[in-house]
DNA sequence: GTCTATAGAACGATAGAC
DNA sequence: GTCTATCGTTCTATAGAC
């Protein structure tokens, strides 16, 4: 263990810069150079560590990819459990997809907030390839949720479930990158960073869209 | 009127290219040097006529906003009429919002079609000053149906309105810039730019999640 | 209005000393 | 592992001839 307030280590200074800078200027906007000044490294320190830019950001999201999808998960479990045999409710399927990144995004430790702006901003990545690597650990946890959902909803069809979990992670993804925006828009009225409140919100109309009939 | 066959002004192939740049390689990542190159003029003839990289940018939205607000005004004024006197009913709202976007997003000439991208992007745009420079034009489009819902649902609080407006506006943001993205991890099952199909799945959705109690 | 040429700065990435 | 120095490229933007 270091000393008792040794600073943390470089790379994890990187990391932490990193996905402040990526997250506020987007992947394009970012410079490897900005974020090496704010972590008090030289330019090919960074290099040293993570190989290149698309390197540096794939160590960014790997970060915290992993508690996330734990998170998920547990949540999922402990409803399925609480449910008892019997598949857990649209609510609580909904809760267990959505806690977990706007419970970061609304985090105090900027450092963790800053990571779920990122996440929603890789909807929204130009290019294609990228955006596949970048999504790549998200596929399992989309899986799991369309399962999950299935179960709860077993008379739904395949196709109407597959466009109604699209709906989900369209509006997560638009309330984690866009909070300063919604916020700014409705002057106030609405911060997707309550978590409680926006949670609410979204539960309650999410819920009744997943039960329409198809 | 120029000879039969004679290509567009430069500035219109300046924009036509410029809209499709930016759509495919977001703001950042689009070099004025590439647009230069696909429109056929020289780099200082974009400076010319349109300044700078953003003043390019607000151009190409300039020219697409007015028409694209003019279908959501005529759309929603005949739902209007058609109801005589009484509200129309939330799926006509919502076919108002969402149907014009989405058409043009799905439209064969891809100059109309990457523009629509372009504009789900911005909604994911890092800086926030640009960000609502980009969305100035959007604020009337905000308040109209802000209002229509307002009407067709007369009980619903204000607040729970504000909110359930940013969600649908979130989906329709993500399905504009993340059509690509949709129908890879769909396997082809959901196509954002099958313009019935995400319509009627978009609106069953959504309706029913306006109409949750508060 | 459209061109050649280039200024001036920032970028990603690396070589090589220590 | 961390540094100085820099390569080679690309960028936005402009000066000035025609």
């Amino acid at each position: 263990m270091p000393g008792k307030r040794a600073q943390k280590d470089p790379k994890t200074r990187i990391l932490d810069t990193a996905e402040k800078v990526f997250s506020s200027r987007g992947f394009d906007g970012a410079s490897v150079r900005t974020i090496a000044a704010g972590a008090g490294v030289n330019l090919p320190t960074v290099y040293y560590y993570f190989g290149s830019k698309q390197g540096l950001m794939l160590a960014v999201l790997d970060r915290r990819c992993g508690p996330l999808r734990q998170e998920h998960l547990d949540l999922l479990a402990r409803y399925e459990k609480e449910a008892g045999g019997l598949p857990p409710s649209v609510e609580n399927v909904l809760e267990a997809m959505l806690l977990p990144p706007l419970r970061l995004a609304a985090s105090k430790s900027a450092t963790h907030a800053v990571v779920m702006r990122l996440i929603g901003r890789i909807m929204a990545e130009p290019d294609l390839e990228t955006q596949t690597l970048l999504l790549r650990g998200h596929r399992e946890v989309r899986t799991v949720f369309e399962e999950a959902f299935a179960r709860s909803l077993p008379g739904l069809p395949r196709e109407v479930l597959l466009w109604r979990c699209e709906f989900v992670w369209g509006v997560l993804g638009s309330m984690l990158c866009g909070s300063q925006r919604v916020s700014n828009e409705t002057r106030g009225a609405c911060d997707p960073l309550d978590t409680p409140v926006v949670m609410a919100q979204m539960i309650r109309f999410l819920a009744e869209g997943f039960r329409a009939p198809a």
